[in-house]
DNA sequence: TCTCAGGGGCGAT
DNA sequence: ATCGCCCCTGAG
């Protein structure tokens, strides 16, 4: 494998982190499938071991996946201000933000609607059986991220296949949105507040999702995805009123955090959601009762 | 076997 | 702005 230097960054902890979907942990390596290929990586202290197939050597997509041009110290220094953030910081050091694929993460988080991070993951493997492409690596067998023009043209009943429920409609109508205009070049074009804006019209996609996109994959270190999660750390630990607007709470997240308020959200959701103090009670957010 | 929530979004009102 | 519903899974 190829090795070079990695500082202050926490692979496994950023791989597992709920950012991305398309990772495995075997036998001491992860293993991440992306729309052309698989990675293989591994850290070691201050080493990175890495690897792509089939095409091999691919520095480029693993540095950029990896987004390792960016100024962590500082973003630390400018969203450590607080008990909450000082305390996850510690408990999750050197967590980082990727930049994913654009249309891998719009097909990721549409599918995250109402599931879980486990079943976001088993569906987001059985597309990738059936509309990917078989990449064998160490003798196991990995399946590309499915090319949106193959999902665009599947019929509901296979997109069904994977588990996906009604979610089906949302991938094949926005798979073909995205991939007859161009949407990738377009909207990675724009500012934060249009490309948000022209997300949201895609189907299945709302603020939340769209604030996804925003921050894992176009970069906006302020776009904040509030999920359930997010909601309840506003509200347990700010005061935030439960029944603020998404667009409110938003608002005051970022205007809390300053620039940087989508790393802020990321360590306040690994804290929020793998400490949670018992003191705190969770906050039910907005379950209607379903027959 | 049953209940419940899961990193929401849509459409009707 | 609010509300019922959407399909399915994993956990308890």
């Amino acid at each position: 494998m190829n090795k070079t230097e990695l500082h202050n960054y926490n692979l496994s902890l950023t791989l597992q982190s709920g950012q991305t979907f398309v990772w495995d942990f075997i036998d001491g390596y992860y293993y991440g499938f992306t729309t052309n290929s698989v990675i293989k990586l591994k850290q070691v202290k201050d080493n990175l071991y890495w690897q792509t197939f089939p095409e091999s050597d691919n520095w480029k997509l693993v540095k950029n996946y990896l987004r390792l041009d960016t100024d962590y110290t500082t973003i630390l220094q400018r969203i450590n201000k607080d008990k909450y953030l000082n305390s996850a910081i510690k408990h999750f050091p050197n967590l980082r933000l990727l930049r994913q694929d654009f249309n891998e993460t719009v097909i990721a988080f549409i599918l995250s609607a109402r599931k879980n991070i486990k079943a976001v993951k088993g569906s987001l493997r059985e597309l990738s059986k059936i509309f990917g492409e078989k990449v064998t690596v160490d003798n196991m067998v990995f399946y590309t991220f499915p090319k949106l023009e193959n999902l665009a043209s599947a019929t509901l009943a296979e997109l069904k296949d994977a588990k996906i429920g009604y979610r089906a409609r949302f991938i094949k109508v926005t798979a073909k949105e995205i991939f007859t205009k161009n949407l990738q070049k377009t909207i990675s074009a724009l500012s934060e507040e249009d490309a948000r804006s022209e997300l949201k019209k895609l189907s299945g996609v709302g603020d939340k999702v769209a604030d996804c996109v925003l921050l894992y994959s176009l970069g906006f270190d302020n776009a904040v995805p509030l999920d359930v999660w997010g909601q309840r750390f506003l509200t347990s630990y700010y005061g935030l009123d439960p029944k603020l607007p998404y667009a409110k709470m938003r608002e005051w997240i970022r205007d809390y955090f300053e620039g940087f308020a989508g790393w802020a959200g990321q360590y306040l959701f690994e804290y929020i959601r793998n400490l949670k103090p018992p003191s705190q009670r969770l906050v039910r957010l907005g379950r209607k009762k379903s027959k």
